[in-house]
DNA sequence: AAAATACATTGACAATCTTCTATGTTTTTT
DNA sequence: AAAAAACATAGAAGATTGTCAATGTATTTT
């Protein structure tokens, strides 16, 4: 994974409203009728973090009828967290030194 | 630390050019001439990127003569690393139950 | 089949971010 | 003391983001 890639991650990530929408779901699966409850935003908007998620592959989406239940992607996460571990951790034979 | 707090954090690294920075950092403590050197930008585009990542917490800056050295606030990425490791972590009890 | 439910898409606008040029500040060199 | 080097700050312009109202689509209920 490439800079560029990993930032637009984060950008994902700079977000409190998606944070918390990340830390409700790994909790458990949930609709999006049930999410919607907890924040003060339109049915768009939601729809619109939801989307954004889910193309950065940090959320699995699942329909079941006409509800729409979103659980963490766990490997991913994973994933970013180890990426990012490793590029902020003191080190030698690094990248800069190709 | 809050969603907030850890929304500012991200945004802060959801750019690839800074991502690059704190990588090459990571390597060794440098200046800012040095950094300088890496990319095709002005010195005060530079420098407020800098400014970014230090305010973050993300950098330690220490000044000597003329030149401004920066390194890696491992401390600081480290915790990042833990706390969003633990928000996206498949979970009970978790915050979204109070 | 009509109505209701759950969610997505579109278009618009305000706010924020990124990068630039111009200029200021501090330290060292000559 | 003047010049140079290293970096910061200010102001401006274009690009991107976040949110909304309005509307569309798919599924279930009546």
């Amino acid at each position: 994974m490439n800079y560029t890639e990993l930032s637009k991650t984060f950008k994902i990530l700079s977000n409190p409203k998606r944070l918390e929408i990340l830390d409700i779901i790994s909790c458990g699966e949930i609709c999006a009728c049930e999410l919607q409850k907890r924040f003060n935003c339109t049915q768009p908007t939601l729809s619109y973090d939801m989307k954004l998620l889910k193309d950065a592959n940090l959320i699995i989406e699942r329909k079941e009828g006409r509800s729409h239940y979103y659980m963490i992607n766990e490997d991913y996460t994973k994933e970013i967290t180890a990426i990012f571990s490793k590029l902020s951790k003191e080190k030698q034979n690094c990248c800069c030194h190709r």
